[in-house]
DNA sequence: ACCTGAACACCGTTCAAGT
DNA sequence: ACCTGAACACCGTTCAAGT
């Protein structure tokens, strides 16, 4: 009766239940990630993420509201991860920073295709990538206004670069049209004239 | 028994059939563009647009392979009635044509954004996509090397361009920015500085 | 607290049958 | 040729019940 009223079991178990409990959530999320990244969220069913996991399907649902918020926890350890990296790496040059943080966007591009197509569906997704535009865009704001640009002219190449990296990752392209376009808006270089 | 091989009914009845399966092709795409429009493709049912249409969810198979192909048949609709009139107009500027385009694409952005999500489902989309796609990258070069660019930096440009333009179809954004980065776009010109 | 079988209210699509 | 009622094989999610 009255431990009924406790969040959690007594010290000794609640401590094991909620460590088995992380585990189990990070297990789904691993799972879900890895199919959204195979077969597009759409496509990956609440179904096949259970089987994935050893699991009902309806117990997903005792770990998250919902199969957007499963993308979302993904997509929040993937920029943790990317974002640790980041950090205690050193770039050469800013079309080598660019580059890198392109290439590890491009490595999980489906996922965040998958946020791109839910953005009018789930508020949450639409905050999640709200937030991290900006995010974008003002660390490419930063980036040039360091290199010595005017910060009106810096804002305005931000979002453009922003749309153009999206661009890139959601359209076919060749290796040397990405290091061209890349090059580009590293340094606003001139293409390389042939010749 | 003969007349079972014929493909149509007699002549008279079959041009008035003709005519009307072609009107209710045509208010099938119609409901079907308003209601993608209003609700977005995945929260419009096939039973949503066969209610705005008066008939039964499963005529619709009758006259379209399935629901991606009738968001096929309105966005070639939409197209073929903008290059009409893109081509009945003159423009004064670069700027204008480009404005001009831009509000045309933003004006039904709800439907191109269906396209970007149903890419890697649907073949027949992801093909009208990449033409189009490519088609606007063409339209775009021609005029910056008409400007006197060169080919190949005006090649870059132009799918920068599509991007920026792609980019800002799905992103929310202030009519100041709209109009810098097309003033940016159409001339490359740099942004006015304040003072 | 954690998990599940069964059910719910959909969905796009198919099929056999009508006219 | 054109249209439909009924069914199919799903889907994400909910609920009552178990431990």
């Amino acid at each position: 009766m009255a431990f009924k009223m406790l969040r959690y079991p007594p010290a000794m178990a609640r401590n094991k239940r909620d460590i088995d409990a992380q585990t189990k959530r990070e297990a789904i999320v691993t799972h879900a990630h890895e199919l959204f990244m195979a077969h597009g969220f759409d496509d990956t069913s609440m179904a096949m993420i259970s089987r994935a996991a050893a699991i009902a399907p309806n117990t997903i649902y005792w770990y998250f509201a919902g199969k957007d918020e499963v993308l979302l926890a993904a997509l929040d350890r993937l920029i943790a991860g990317l974002a640790l990296e980041y950090n205690t790496k050193h770039f050469r040059s800013p079309l080598q920073r660019l580059t890198w943080v392109f290439n590890q966007f491009d490595a999980h591009h489906k996922l965040i295709q998958a946020v791109h197509a839910r953005l009018d569906q789930s508020p949450a997704l639409r905050a999640w990538h709200d937030h991290y535009h900006q995010a974008l865009e003002a660390l490419l704001t930063e980036q040039m206004v360091k290199e010595g640009k005017a910060r009106d002219r810096a804002q305005l190449m931000a979002t453009v670069g922003t749309f153009v990296i999206e661009g890139l990752l959601s359209h076919p392209h060749s290796q040397a049209q990405r290091k061209a376009i890349l090059a580009w808006l590293a340094g606003e270089a001139p293409s390389s004239q042939p010749g």
